[in-house]
DNA sequence: TCCTCAGATGCGATTGATTCGCAACTAGCG
DNA sequence: CGCTAGTTGCGAATCAATCGCATCTGAGGA
């Protein structure tokens, strides 16, 4: 039997908790809904999804919270080439970084972790002395079933 | 004694006289900007410096042209991690590709060439089965100077 | 050299994402 | 339970980028 929402509050809501944050209803949809997302959701989704979880969430409120979790390295931001449009996507931060293929022809995203980007950063650190926060690898082009 | 403007197209000029692409007095001052510019110039940048060597340049013709070199391959568009804003910055696309640091700090942005960023692209594309077309690798962090 | 017209341009309006200003609201401490 | 700093909703504002359309022009052919 799952616990009641409140007592599962996940690593977005237990983050905050620990920092002395102050947790909203507004928040704790939105962290919700990062926290159960499957992949790369933009902001209006993002508000969509939450409003289901409280009908007050407000747009203002969803871009407040993305630059909280932006500020607190705790979610990713993507272009993903912007393929469709101009806007931005989300998602968790995990433990390992990943690169991000985008098709230009069907757009499909794809995922893969690399042990040579995890090299090529150490390499960065290393040769320029450059302490990374943030890295984000982004790739365009055409996947297996589209180059046929 | 340098030739006149005309006899001296640049690589960009001539990539668009192989294809046939008109050319008008406004590609001509907007490529040629692009063609000297130092580094990574922004949309609005772009539009004055091509004023310069054309008054009559518009907005939207700095964009339709930006659009029209993105097309053939010949510019790199980049978010320089978005430290200056939400805006786009350009560059020409030149035969090795690089890596771009921002540093979150001082905004000052580096740039790296790196044999390993090659071999991670060659990973990517034999073991996705990606068709590389575009790739962009930002990463935002403190340099050298500004994490002591 | 001149004609022609597909393609390019300027201008102003528009879109779309994101941010801001402010008055009202509320989490959480004492 | 009351206080207050932090948070919110709302609507307006901002900023980058795009679009619609009437006008203009590069450059190939007569």
């Amino acid at each position: 039997m799952p616990l009641p929402q409140t007592e599962m509050p996940g690593r977005l809501q237990a983050h905050f908790a620990d920092r002395g944050i102050r947790m909203t209803d507004q928040r704790r949809a939105i962290l919700r809904v990062m926290e159960t997302a499957s992949k790369h959701l933009d902001a209006s989704q993002l508000l969509r999804k939450a409003q289901k979880l409280d009908a007050s969430v407000d747009r203002s409120t969803v871009y407040r919270t993305l630059q909280l979790l932006k500020r607190h390295g705790l979610i990713d931001e993507l272009d993903l080439m912007h393929i469709h449009g101009e806007g931005h996507y989300y998602e968790r931060k995990l433990n390992r970084d990943h690169i991000h293929m985008a098709c230009l022809r069907c757009g499909k995203i794809m995922e893969f972790v690399s042990d040579i980007f995890e090299k090529l950063k150490g390499q960065v650190e290393r040769d320029c002395r450059f302490r990374i926060v943030v890295s984000r690898l982004e790739i365009g082009g055409y996947c297996a079933s589209c180059s046929k």
